[in-house]
RNA sequence: GUGGAUGUAGUUCAACAGUAGAACGCCAGGUUGUGGACCUGGAGGUCGCGGGGGCAGCACCCGUCUUCCACC
C-alpha cells in the first residue's frame, strides 16, 4: 500500500520497538543499513538465521540500504568540517559528532583522534569502522554481495555522496561516480529475488539531476532519490524536477526524509516510500509529534518536547487525537517522569506513538487520496 | 549553657583579597538512507544581616541572626 513510511531499523533493530510492537503499529517494510550490520554481526550471521527478516522475527517485507550514505556521514561530511574555536562548539550541519575543544585539553585529543574520515576513490570507499577503528573497505561489489547475503527483499545500489555544498564540478563527478558504481551494482547482483533501487544523486543542479533521473529509471526496476538538504525548498524542487523521469509503475522512494511536512509535500510530487529516523530519534531526544488538533504546526515541526516543565503534570496523553497503545495508556505527566527520570520506557513509549504518528498519517493520507480529499488533509495540516 | 561548624543562582556546591562560576533544575532551539537515550543556546545571584580595618572583600576582624554537630 502507498504511500507509505518506513521505519528505520539501522542495527536489525528499530531502536526500542519489538517486531511485534511494528506489526501493531501497522509499519508495513523495515528499512537496515549494510554498513552496520556488516561490522556488526555481520552478513554472514544474518544469512545463517535465514536473512535479515527471519533473523529480526519480522514477517514483513525488509530493505536494506546500500552503506553509500556512510560514505557521505563517514566520509564527505567530515571533510567539511571547518574549526570554529571554542570549547565544546558543534561544527557543520552535516558533522555529526565533531567539536572542537581547546588544544590543552587532554580529553579531546582522544575525541579528535576518533575522526578518521573516510577516504573515496573512483572504485570504493575506504573506512575506519567507528567500533574497533579497523580498516573497512565498501564498493558496488562487496555492497551488493553484503546485501545479497543480509537477504533484504529490496536492496539498494551502493551510490556515491554529494556534499550539499559543493559546486557544479565537484558534483558532476560525484554523480559520474555514482552512475558506474550503479552499472557494477546491477551486474554484482545475482539474486532474482530482491528488488535493487537505483539513487538519484545530482545535488542542487537542474540538469544533474534530471539526467540522474534518466539514467536511474533506465536501468533500474526501482527508483530511490538520495541526497542531503540544505532546505526544505531545494528537497521539493529536486522533486519536481526528478519524479516526472520516473516510471510510474516503479516504487518511487525519498531516501531519509521523514517530516510530516516532507510527507504532504513529497506525496503530492508522486512519491511512494519513504523512511527516516525522525520518529525514532526524536523519540529518543525526548520530542514528540503532535497532530495539528493538538498543537501541532509548521512551525513547531509537529512536535513538543516531553521534557519540559509544563507537561509535570498534565493528564493528558502525549497526543489526545492519537489511538496508539502509549496514549490510550500513559499520560504525559507519567512520560514526563520517566523522561526526567532516564527511564527506558521513557524512550519506548515516545518512539511508539512518533512510529504510530507517522505510520498513521500515511493510512491517513492513502485514505484521503482514494476519497479524492488529499488537498484538503493538507491544508488541514500545512495550510497550504 | 559551652565548644565547633554553616550561611553564595530554584537546588547542591565552587571561587590564592582584584569585582561571582559549575553541575543539576528551569526555558528555548536543533536533529531528515541513525557513529547521537544526543547536541546547542538562554534566563537566573543586593555572595544571611550590621559594622570595621584595607586602594580593593564572597573571602580578613567584630557583632548579630539562621541551620547543623558535639559536649554539658
Amino acid at each position: 500500500l502507498t504511500p507509505n513510511f518506513n521505519p528505520v531499523g539501522t542495527q536489525a533493530t528499530v531502536k526500542t520497538l519489538s517486531s511485534q510492537d511494528l506489526v501493531e503499529i501497522g509499519a508495513q517494510i523495515v528499512l537496515a543499513n549494510t554498513y552496520h550490520l556488516h561490522l556488526r554481526p555481520g552478513e554472514k550471521v544474518v544469512k545463517k538465521f535465514g536473512g535479515l527478516g527471519s533473523f529480526m522475527s519480522w514477517s514483513g517485507p525488509t530493505m536494506t540500504d546500500s552503506g553509500g550514505f556512510q560514505v557521505f556521514s563517514l566520509g564527505t561530511a567530515q571533510k567539511k568540517v571547518t574549526t570554529v574555536g571554542g570549547k565544546g562548539q558543534k561544527l557543520s550541519k552535516f558533522s555529526k559528532s565533531v567539536f572542537v575543544y581547546e588544544p590543552e585539553d587532554e580529553a579531546v585529543v582522544i575525541s579528535m583522534q576518533k575522526i578518521k574520515p573516510a577516504k573515496i576513490d573512483e572504485d570504493g570507499v575506504t573506512f575506519y569502522s567507528h567500533l574497533d577503528g579497523s580498516k573497512q573497505r565498501l564498493d558496488p561489489q562487496s555492497s551488493i554481495r553484503m546485501q545479497e547475503e543480509l537477504g533484504a527483499d529490496l536492496i539498494v545500489a551502493f551510490d556515491d555522496h554529494e556534499s550539499p555544498l559543493w559546486g557544479y564540478e565537484e558534483t558532476k563527478k560525484s554523480l559520474e561516480r555514482t552512475n558506474r558504481w550503479a552499472l557494477s551494482s546491477l551486474k554484482s547482483h545475482k539474486r532474482t529475488d530482491q528488488l535493487m533501487y537505483g539513487v538519484i544523486h545530482g545535488g542542487i543542479f537542474e540538469d544533474l539531476r534530471k539526467s540522474s533521473a534518466h539514467f536511474t529509471d533506465q536501468h533500474f526496476g526501482a527508483n530511490a532519490i538520495g541526497g542531503a538538504y540544505t532546505s526544505k525548498e531545494i528537497l521539493y524542487r529536486v522533486l519536481d524536477w526528478t519524479v516526472p523521469f520516473l516510471d510510474e509503475q516503479k516504487p518511487r522512494h525519498l531516501l531519509g526524509i521523514g517530516e510530516v511536512q516532507d510527507l504532504f509535500e513529497a506525496v503530492e510530487k508522486g512519491i511512494d516510500f519513504f523512511d527516516c529516523v525522525s520518529p525514532t530519534r526524536r523519540g529518543r531526544h525526548g520530542t514528540f509529534y503532535v497532530s495539528p488538533k493538538s498543537g501541532g504546526t509548521t512551525r513547531n515541526s509537529f512536535s513538543l518536547h516531553i521534557g519540559n516543565g509544563q507537561f509535570a503534570q498534565d493528564i493528558k496523553p502525549l497526543d489526545p487525537a492519537c489511538g496508539c497503545l502509549s496514549c490510550k495508556t500513559y499520560t504525559r505527566a507519567y512520560i514526563h517522569h520517566l523522561f526526567r527520570a532516564k527511564e527506558l520506557l521513557a524512550y519506548r513509549l515516545a518512539s511508539y506513538h512518533n512510529v504510530f504518528f507517522i505510520v498513521n498519517l500515511m493510512r491517513e493520507i492513502r485514505a484521503a487520496i482514494l476519497e479524492g480529499r488529499f488537498p484538503q488533509l493538507k491544508k488541514e495540516w500545512i495550510g497550504k
